[in-house]
DNA sequence: TCACAATATTCCGCTTGCGGCATATGCCGC
DNA sequence: GCGGCATATGCCGCAAGCGGAATATTGTGA
């Protein structure tokens, strides 16, 4: 693995927060979205792009997808992932993203659901209704229908 | 200091290069020039880059610049720092110009040039002639004058 | 089969970076 | 001041990344 192609992986803040959820374990998309409160194309691209980069791997479950840190990590992945996990600690950025995991962690109680037991994912389609929500193709944009995501979502 | 910039800054090859060379001791440009092969304006541009962003400091001594790395260092540039030395021992281009650095050190005795002894830096000016050769402004650009530049000093 | 939810992809405009060329600037010795 | 060396800067073309909007794809349950 090309130590640049890493460190280009790591050199965008969404992308540097989607890698320490993962730290945490496996997360499915819309919890990325509820946690970081962006929109769900940015998330999903920035997913991509580490996927591209082997930084993370992909597994469908049902509706859901589950991304994880990939099981065998060639060195300088893993190294630069625990030096993540080191610089991270004083961001508040990161901070609140790793309570609102912890809250959302909590929220299941033995009954986890499939992705979870399956996958170790986090995943209860309780996430409805966030989103791009989609306008029966009118194809009339207006109503601000894009920015309020982000706010709506950190109450 | 912002992780993504640090990032930002090790996501270039010959950025990559330059700092680990500066692991080793301040360094004037052209020993960067010998070492890495690369063109003048190449490397004095990157290390602007990195200088732009904190990552190396820079002091002048008579015609010539010694970079370092900043003295006092904040806690995630030195953990990146570390973890960089780390993951470079394996690569071949690092190993390599580390070659190059210890024969140039090595090429100094006991009679250090000024800058050695003034800023623990290594330059002796024995670098003469490479490099853009300058054409009496004439502006006529032909005569392939650009690339035999690199070729010329890996020899 | 249909509607809908979850996620991915395509297109677009904008910005940034990179490398090369030409040229400018700073320093030194004469 | 002049010429020459060491280094920096401005300009250009090109490629890539980023965010947003619209749309496509895949799976699910009725």
């Amino acid at each position: 693995m090309d130590l640049v192609a890493i460190y280009e992986c790591l050199c965008d803040r969404t992308r540097l927060r989607i890698l320490h959820l993962l730290l945490g374990g496996p997360l499915c998309v819309c919890h990325f979205q509820e946690i970081l409160g962006e929109p769900q194309v940015k998330i999903s691209k920035h997913l991509g792009y580490l996927k591209r980069n082997g930084l993370v791997a992909a597994e469908r479950c049902g509706q859901w997808m589950i991304y994880r840190l990939p099981e065998t990590r060639p060195a300088p992945l893993e190294a630069n992932l625990a030096c993540l996990q080191d610089c991270v600690r004083e961001e508040t950025v990161f901070r609140s993203d790793a309570a609102r995991l912890r809250k959302i962690r909590a929220k299941f109680g033995p009954d986890v659901p499939v992705c979870v037991r399956e996958l170790g994912g986090v995943c209860d389609g309780a996430a409805q209704t966030r989103g791009t929500r989609r306008r029966k193709a009118t194809a009339a944009g207006r109503g601000r229908p894009g920015r309020s995501f982000a706010s709506e979502n950190l109450r």
